[in-house]
DNA sequence: AAGTTTGTTCAGTTTAAACTGTACGTATAA
DNA sequence: TTATACGTACAGTTTAAACTGAACAAACTT
């Protein structure tokens, strides 16, 4: 049992470092993975018990799994505490919420700096970073174009 | 001209929190960004005027930016300060450096998780969990796949 | 209705990261 | 050689983030 539970601590440790790289924070990485690793939903209780943490930790982890689509409230009958888990299909749901900031912060960029744009041709002195305004411009369109690519493409690989 | 800088400010803010989106500090990307607009290579000193910290803070960052190709020390003679720059074509450096990042990761993590899964069968006591390594198995080869075709499309996307 | 149980809020604390100034080593200049 | 200028290492400090325990509110139980 000891053994067995190496293994499932070495799981955690090396799957948490994974999660971390969609901009999870290693304590929600870890609680990601341990509620992931459980077969059956989980309360705040037992997480706080399994990851050592207080309850009120857990809890604002788990809040913003779930604002992230990650996580899940459950219901059963006969069971007071609120219970969570973790969605199907991991790829479609960490790619999404992870195309989804990508995306959503260059278009905000993209509109800002041609805010921008426009205020230095009113005053008409921006001549020497003109330039660079239209290249951080470029910049934005490019990763834009890539990360569309790959929502779709994400999609595709969904598929088969 | 202090108008002037207060749209050389805003730009500074703005392109700096598109920078971060690349797993990079807020500090070290508003450096980056300063650098960037700067249209002559600068020194330590300089450097550390404009962005208010002190020579330390400034010699640590662009370490840090030097390391992920996106910054570069050159040469001018009759100059004895070291001088460093930003490199061109912004778009190919920072998807360069983002995606060695992630395949880099995901590589090790399979072979790390691949280990795991060898250790579990070996006492076989791994039946629950085995389903669960496959699926982590199967969720770091998607990604890989995704983030390959990403790496050929920022290629195809230079040429044209 | 009174008493539990559970989730959440909040002030205060702990912990980790960012930052600074002094000090040292190396290179250039006189 | 001596002196000055620069980059880097390091110990100590400041600042921000993570975390906790106590108190509150809502829902359930009896």
């Amino acid at each position: 049992m000891t053994l067995v539970d190496t293994i499932t601590n070495q799981l955690i440790h090396e799957f948490s470092k994974t999660i971390e790289m969609f901009d999870i924070s290693p304590t929600d990485a870890r609680l990601f993975t341990i509620l992931y690793l459980n077969h059956q939903p989980m309360t705040l209780d037992e997480m706080s018990q399994v990851i050592g943490k207080s309850k009120t930790s857990v809890n604002t982890g788990i809040r913003t799994l779930i604002d992230l689509n990650l996580v899940k409230q459950v219901w059963k009958k006969g069971v007071r505490k609120n219970l969570y888990t973790t969605d199907k299909n991991l790829y479609q749901r960490f790619m999404q919420a992870y195309l989804g900031k990508w995306t959503n912060h260059i278009n905000i960029q993209k509109q800002t700096i041609h805010a921008i744009q426009e205020k230095a041709n009113h005053r008409d002195q921006g001549h020497l970073i003109e330039n660079r305004i239209n290249e951080m411009i470029e910049f934005h369109r490019l990763i834009e174009a890539s990360f569309n690519k790959l929502k779709h493409l994400t999609i595709d690989i969904e598929k088969s």
